[in-house]
DNA sequence: CGACTGCATCACAAGATAGTAATGCAGTTG
DNA sequence: CAACTGCATTACTATCTTGTGATGCAGTCG
């Protein structure tokens, strides 16, 4: 956001982004993709999402460059865009543990 | 994300973080209350949204914990919970500059 | 205590999003 | 070239989200 002056386009995109992070099942992709590159069959496989809303969400994650896609043959090869993509989850997860971690700890205070 | 095994339970809660987020009037709000601490009045009319529709999303950003609130008398003050809130913003808006800057060399390129 | 103010909440309409079955299509294989 | 495979797209439904006007409620002031 930086201190520029940020028009409700700018809020528009940017809350595009953050919209391909707020779903649970493009939340598993990423972290499935983040071991290696996967096929969209082997994606099937490993998170159990259909096939048809599979290729959807990798859509969506595409468009918003969260990951990369590499055609070969007959089959499609997807694979996270860039470090920053896990950057964004490591960030939010952390803000969630030190969450639940505080929520504990006044639990425990009472 | 980390290393350690997701659940769907998990990736549900860090979505639901990613959707606060996720929504271009609320990314105002946020960005509005990077200056200083404002009152819901403020709020309204530095950012134009409606009383209801605005109070809220405040409520959104406050269950998720991405801004604090106070109360004094008749008033409540809402303000960022922390940095971070702007670091993911920020980190956001970064990727966004670099993908439209790159998209302008590509353009230049043909 | 009665009127007022700032904010939260409710109820509802409108629009957006996700899931699924069916279909299309490019590339491969016999 | 005909059948098949992997993936994308379409069409449709169900669910969720947002915006708004009305209402409720706690705190303030005359």
């Amino acid at each position: 956001m930086s201190l520029a002056r940020m028009t409700p386009e700018l809020f528009a995109l940017v809350a595009e982004r953050f919209r391909a992070f707020a779903e649970p099942n493009r939340l598993q992709i990423l972290h499935v993709l983040r071991l290696r590159e996967h096929t969209v069959s082997e994606l099937v496989e490993e998170t159990g999402i259909g096939q048809a809303n599979l290729s959807k969400h990798l859509q969506q994650l595409l468009s918003c460059g969260l990951v990369a896609r590499r055609k070969e043959g007959l089959y499609t090869h997807y694979s996270l865009a860039d470090r920053d993509v896990l950057k964004m989850c490591d960030l939010m997860c952390g803000r969630l543990e030190r969450e639940t971690k505080e929520r504990k700890k006044a639990f425990a205070a009472k």
